[in-house]
DNA sequence: CTAGAATAGACAACAACGTTGACCGTTCGA
DNA sequence: TCGAACGGTCAACGTTGTTGTCTATTCTAG
């Protein structure tokens, strides 16, 4: 157990990209079996993006890092499955801005409350210590921004 | 410091996430200056996969958990852009085994031994009993097998 | 040995996603 | 007040994976 050439440095994004998924699917199983079963991985992210306070394309856009048209259609999407609900701003007639839907906080409420779940046991799988040190670690290496959402177009294999 | 609480669980998936993607965008950031500017994030999985004894399109689907036309598809681009090789099993005519070329084993190399030196720096930024701690920890919560590879779909917001 | 099933690969049509480019209506500032 | 900036939408395009279909080859009963 020595310094820096116990795993080989290709092991860790596996190791990664693994847990992420894992977590992902496990916790939409769980949506769909509580009323939310057109619920999709992005759809958490994006409602939690939008947040409380409501906000508008362009801004959602900028918070995830993609062009205002693809966010504007994420958000026709999902405020046609009902998570969100669109409004023309008065004080402003060019802007819409975007609010959850009871539908859509209920769908935050439950991911946020699976997701408490889903990482108590992973806490009781490794050890709730060892589980912390990982987000402390984890913490200490990622940038301090979010993740993008581009993650297709991203992870894609043609252009550049 | 203490156990289960320390953290929500909704902050585990995006750091996760957030992990994850500044190992790859580092990756290609530097493969793109050592003579792979159009390297993609699937490329290295894809070739990892493929690995040195070589496969065919449908083997390489099973690995990647997409269909063999997806897969086909992707080996056709790899081999366009020179990273793989095609050519006829002699023992079996429907079979076409699919290998890596020069400079698909130099991709490879690269990749690794760019990700051998990102896991280093961050061994130097956290430490590297923590950082093999965190591997350690990952490879307790993941199962045994890798991950998937059908992250466009998979990460996608419309279909069931 | 032969006929039907299974396999490997390819082609076409389709849906989903993000991107660029263009356009309209609204707001703000010189 | 008039032009620039901003928010939003529509259309076209390219990429990617999917299902469905088809051919060629190999395997396996009978």
């Amino acid at each position: 157990m020595l310094s820096n050439s116990s795993r080989p440095g290709h092991a860790l994004p596996l190791l990664l990209l693994r847990a992420f998924q894992e977590l992902i699917d496990e916790l939409h199983t769980e949506l769909a079996h509580t009323g939310h079963p057109d619920a999709r991985p992005m759809h958490g992210f994006v409602l939690q993006a939008v947040g409380p306070e409501g906000t508008t394309a362009v801004e959602l856009a900028r918070a995830l890092g993609v062009t205002k048209q693809a966010a504007g259609r994420t958000v026709a999407g999902l405020e046609e499955q009902g998570y969100l609900v669109r409004a023309t701003d008065p004080a402003d007639s060019r802007r819409k801005v975007v609010r959850l839907s009871t539908r859509g906080q209920d769908l935050l409420e439950r991911s946020a409350a699976v997701l408490d779940d889903l990482r108590r046991r992973r806490a009781d799988t490794v050890g709730a210590d060892r589980l912390a040190a990982l987000e402390d670690t984890l913490a200490a290496l990622g940038g301090d921004s979010g993740p993008r959402w581009d993650a297709p177009a991203w992870f894609g294999t043609r252009p550049d």
